[in-house]
DNA sequence: TTTTTATTGGGAGGGATTATTGTTAATGAC
DNA sequence: GTCATTAACAATAATCCCTCCCAATAAAAA
């Protein structure tokens, strides 16, 4: 049975937390936009954060990333790009294939797909130590 | 105090709603009869084909079609027929009595008829589950 | 032609619907 | 147990359809 798609409302709340996740590449965890989003809209709440994050990800404007016992974090920025985390001191970086590692995975990819499916994107997260942490 | 009934005119704009209207059996909102007026009268507006469409019932030369939190749908065809609205998928069809369920409407229609008063047409319209859906 | 006035375009406004909110409580992972 | 996340639900507000407004236009009458 075709189900009906109901539509989404672009509310004042969605806009303010949408900026905050953009204004920042250290990808936060909901408690930190909420605390940001509570600077502009003291009366907001975590729930709405909460709920907001999800919406955004079912629209592609966030990504979402979560490690056992870690709290989930968030990133506005949705351009293909991998991250790093660091298994001691958590820390949860951007890493981009500027050193040409990503040029071969990509690839690699492009072999995976045949006439069935495509292989359109990816998402690459690396865990492991920091340079501070060695 | 006799109301004087004002005279109508018989414009460009009204015309064409009237032949778009003519021209398809998918019972279309105003909406896309606007986008479809569009194509031979750029400018006009949609306030326009909202006025027209009441106007073009008032004369009996179309029907109108509204069903709670559904927008209203347009019909060129003022024989007497049925329709069917599927309530999830929310399309509006033409329901034909080839299958004789009418017939026996139309003689207990007949039978409800008396001194006082006769019924001469009915307006059936139909809503449940279209095939797609089932 | 000129006059009369129904009708138009386009934007603003209203009522109805319903997605979303704030709150508190419940859940569930560790 | 603790703490991150979600559910429940009544209140709120975003959005959708449609209608109103009014100066400008154009159909029909004179």
């Amino acid at each position: 049975m075709a189900t009906v798609e109901k539509k989404s409302r672009n509310t004042r709340q969605q806009k303010l937390i949408l900026q905050a996740l953009r204004q920042t590449d250290r990808h936060p965890t909901a408690e930190e936009l909420y605390e940001k989003v509570r600077e502009a809209m003291p009366r907001i709440s975590l729930a709405t954060v909460y709920r907001n994050l999800m919406k955004l990800e079912r629209l592609g404007q966030a990504q979402v990333f979560k490690a056992p016992g870690e709290k989930r974090r968030y990133d506005g920025n949705v351009r293909t790009h991998a991250h790093f985390r660091c298994r001691n001191c958590k820390r949860f970086f951007d890493f981009d294939g500027s050193n040409g590692v990503f040029g071969s995975l990509e690839r690699e990819l492009g072999q995976w797909s045949r006439e069935d499916f495509e292989v359109e994107d990816y998402r690459l997260e690396l865990i492991g130590l920091c340079g501070d942490c060695r």
